[in-house]
DNA sequence: ACCACATTGCAACATAGTTGCAAAAAATAA
DNA sequence: TTATTTTTTGCAACTATGTTGCAATGTGGT
């Protein structure tokens, strides 16, 4: 897992540091989305919030992974599928939101459907969150 | 104008306050959608910010306006048509933002596609935004 | 006009996110 | 390996967004 977290650093031409590594495995081991105060919770002390806001931001231009937009004001980040590239997301999967334990997957198989647009208006992208109770949860 | 305003207000039990009326006539007069900051802005210093929340919250709690989500961390309310009842939202209808000019749109006439979720995924309400260019950015 | 109740404004607080800058850590060169 | 350059980090301060309690004010009904 290591090596993995070190070679998309390297990948895409970021130098190695403490906060990037912990942050990217982070991500890499979890199978739902997380906002910054996951990662505020997970890594403890270790960082500086500014560090991670930082390392997010740097981690979005750069295509290693992608917001979901929520209803509840706070910005999920989850890792993006190798066809992304910098500056360039194809994230075109849904999200979805458990009501019920919170988490958020990306729903990798599920692809958002193309919408007929009234005329003028050009799309560009498209966010697609689904919410209800999960695989877990309902059962 | 006015009398709508004061209508939909009697209609759904809440008391006539200068707030009230006017920001509900804020949202008649807009095409787009409104943040918190909008309605602000347009109303200068008359009413309190910690007023312009709780309205907007009571118009959402009524079924007046609903939220729409945003990847920029800032909810958007419109207008609820008229299926929209206490406590039951059907903006059963697809969200535009346009990267341009910034105005949100409510495409009341495409409707969210059904989506087959895998397995034990429920889907209790599906919230779907586009950006791109609008008609009157895009000429 | 009066009374009961709902709404508003204020103050204070909580959370989310940004910016400038000096110190520390990587990467690169010698 | 050490020195130098460049990047990244942590701190402090700040802005934006949103919430809560409470006293003062306004609204609706009699």
């Amino acid at each position: 897992m290591v090596e993995q977290v070190i070679e998309t650093l390297k990948k895409n031409q970021l130098s190695i540091t403490d906060s990037r590594k912990t942050i990217l495995q982070l991500f890499m081991q979890s199978d739902g989305a997380l906002a910054h105060m996951d990662i505020e919770n997970n890594t403890g002390e270790e960082f500086d919030r500014v560090t991670i806001y930082r390392t997010l931001q740097t981690f979005v231009d750069k295509g290693i992974i992608h917001t979901i937009p929520s209803s509840d004001n706070a910005i999920r980040y989850a890792l993006c599928k190798d066809a992304c590239s910098e500056g360039h997301h194809h994230d075109n999967h849904i999200h979805f939101m458990c009501d019920y334990c919170g988490t958020t997957y990306c729903l990798d198989h599920v692809q958002v459907p193309t919408l007929q647009l009234p005329g003028g208006f050009l799309a560009a992208r498209t966010d697609m969150v689904v919410s209800g109770s999960c695989n877990r949860c309902n059962q």
